[in-house]
DNA sequence: GCCAACGTTGGC
DNA sequence: GCCAACGTTGGC
């Protein structure tokens, strides 16, 4: 059963377009259990992510992505000079896990976080809901055909 | 196990 | 840069 995600990082530090040129990436650095949860639960290889710029002018959902790797763990936790180093874990007993996510496209027409909130059929969408940090979201396969249909 | 203090996220 | 929302920590 395919699942849907939404998973936002800062442009700054890893854009769509570094997603491009790398392929495939880890994703690394959740250090939020709810979002780990889904990785290590609920995502499987196929599943479709959007991929969502936040903390940008304008934030919004910019690429399409889907998941190449199951989770397994995230090794920036043992790496002492990682920003993401967490000395509680070990190899043994690692504490966070990733997935892999590939390229899938970048969108020629982006859907901004501002226009999401206009579209009424994605009012339900979490990453429109106020205060809503979560990094990974999950999201509803009519929501996933929504944002297709109005970006492509 | 409660909850105040503190840290982080992320839109604005 | 502000600050609301909310997750985490740690004293008790």
């Amino acid at each position: 059963m395919k699942k849907y995600w939404l998973m936002k990082t800062e442009p700054d530090v890893f854009s769509i377009d570094d997603l491009k040129k790398s392929k495939t990436t880890p994703w690394e650095g959740v250090r939020n259990y709810q979002a780990r949860n889904y990785m290590m639960n609920e995502m499987n290889v196929g599943d479709e992510v959007l991929f969502y710029h936040s903390s940008t002018d304008p934030s919004g959902i910019f690429g399409l992505a889907t998941v190449s790797k199951k989770a397994f763990p995230d090794l920036t936790q043992f790496n002492k000079k990682s920003e993401y180093y967490d000395p509680k874990a070990t190899k043994q007993k690692p504490i966070w896990y990733c997935v892999e996510v590939k390229y899938k496209s970048t969108l020629t027409k982006p859907l901004t976080l501002h226009e999401i909130k206009e579209i009424s059929a994605l009012k339900n969408m979490l990453v429109i809901k106020k205060g809503q940090r979560l990094s990974i979201q999950p999201v509803t396969e009519a929501d996933y055909n929504t944002i297709i249909k109005l970006t492509s």
